[in-house]
DNA sequence: CGTCAGATTCTCT
DNA sequence: GAGAATCTGACGC
C-alpha cells in the first residue's frame, strides 16, 4: 500500500489498475454537466492488462479499446448487452491498457437514486458514450477524494464469466458497509472474499 | 431462497 | 453472426 500524498493529479491514475481500484472507494464521482449529480464510490473492480482475458484490451488495440491505450486519468465508456453504459476509469501510463470499472455508487444528492450495479451507475448519473474519452482531470467528469471506509473487502470480479484464471483473481474492491454494493453470485459469496483493515498491513 | 430467459445494439470476426 | 465487464421479472421449491 503506497502512500499517496495528492491522489487525484495524473500520478495517481499512472499506477496499477488494481492501486486506482482500491484508492477510488470512498472518492467521490461528480458530472459536472448534469448539476447535483455526485456520488461516493462504493464498488470498483480492476482490469489489468492486455493479458488479462477479462479485459477488453486482451482483444487488442482496437477503435473500442484505443481510449484504454491512451494517457491516464481518462473516463473509457462503453456500451454493453444492447441497452448499458459502463463507466472506467484509464490508469497505467499511455500504451498500457488497464481500467477500472466503478461498479456502484451511493448518491449524494438524491438518497432514493439507486446506483447499485455498472448499468445502474452510468444512468443514474447520465453517463453515455459521449463521456468517452474525456479527461477526469478538468473535464465533464471529476473524482475528488472522499474519506475511505474503515474495512475494504476484496473478491473476484463479477460477470466475466470463466476468463481461465483470471476469473477467479481478486479484483473486485468494495465497502461492506454498503448497502449500495451490488451482490456477487453465489459461488463468490463464501470463502472468496477477503477483507483490508486500513493501518494493520493485513491484505 | 434459487435459476432462467429476454431485452436490445454495438463491436469485432 | 456471435457474444457481450447487465438488469429485470417470471417461475420453481
Amino acid at each position: 500500500v503506497a502512500e499517496v500524498t495528492t491522489p487525484w493529479d495524473r500520478a495517481f491514475y499512472a499506477r496499477p489498475a488494481e492501486c486506482v481500484a482500491r484508492d477510488l472507494i470512498g472518492a467521490v464521482l461528480i458530472h459536472h454537466g448534469r448539476p447535483g449529480r455526485r456520488a461516493r464510490i462504493v464498488e470498483t473492480e480492476a482490469y489489468v492488462g492486455a493479458h488479462d482475458l477479462a479485459c477488453h484490451a486482451s482483444k487488442g488495440r482496437t477503435k473500442r479499446t484505443e481510449v484504454m491505450f491512451g494517457p491516464p486519468g481518462h473516463a473509457y465508456v462503453y456500451f454493453i448487452y444492447g441497452m448499458h453504459w459502463m463507466l472506467n476509469v484509464v490508469t497505467m501510463p499511455e500504451g498500457e491498457p488497464q481500467a477500472v470499472l466503478i461498479r456502484a455508487a451511493e448518491s449524494l444528492t438524491d438518497s432514493a437514486l439507486s446506483l447499485s450495479g455498472p448499468g445502474r451507475l452510468a444512468r443514474g448519473m447520465g453517463i453515455t458514450g459521449e463521456l468517452n474519452g474525456t479527461d477526469l482531470l478538468g473535464g465533464p467528469l471529476t473524482v475528488e477524494w472522499g474519506e475511505p471506509p474503515p474495512v475494504l473487502a476484496v473478491s473476484p470480479r463479477i460477470g466475466i464469466g470463466f476468463s481461465g484464471a483470471w476469473a477467479d483473481a481478486p479484483l473486485r474492491f468494495y465497502d461492506p458497509g454498503s448497502p449500495a454494493v451490488s451482490r456477487p453470485p453465489r459461488r463468490f459469496r463464501a470463502g472468496a472474499e477477503r477483507r483490508i483493515e486500513w493501518g494493520t498491513g493485513a491484505k
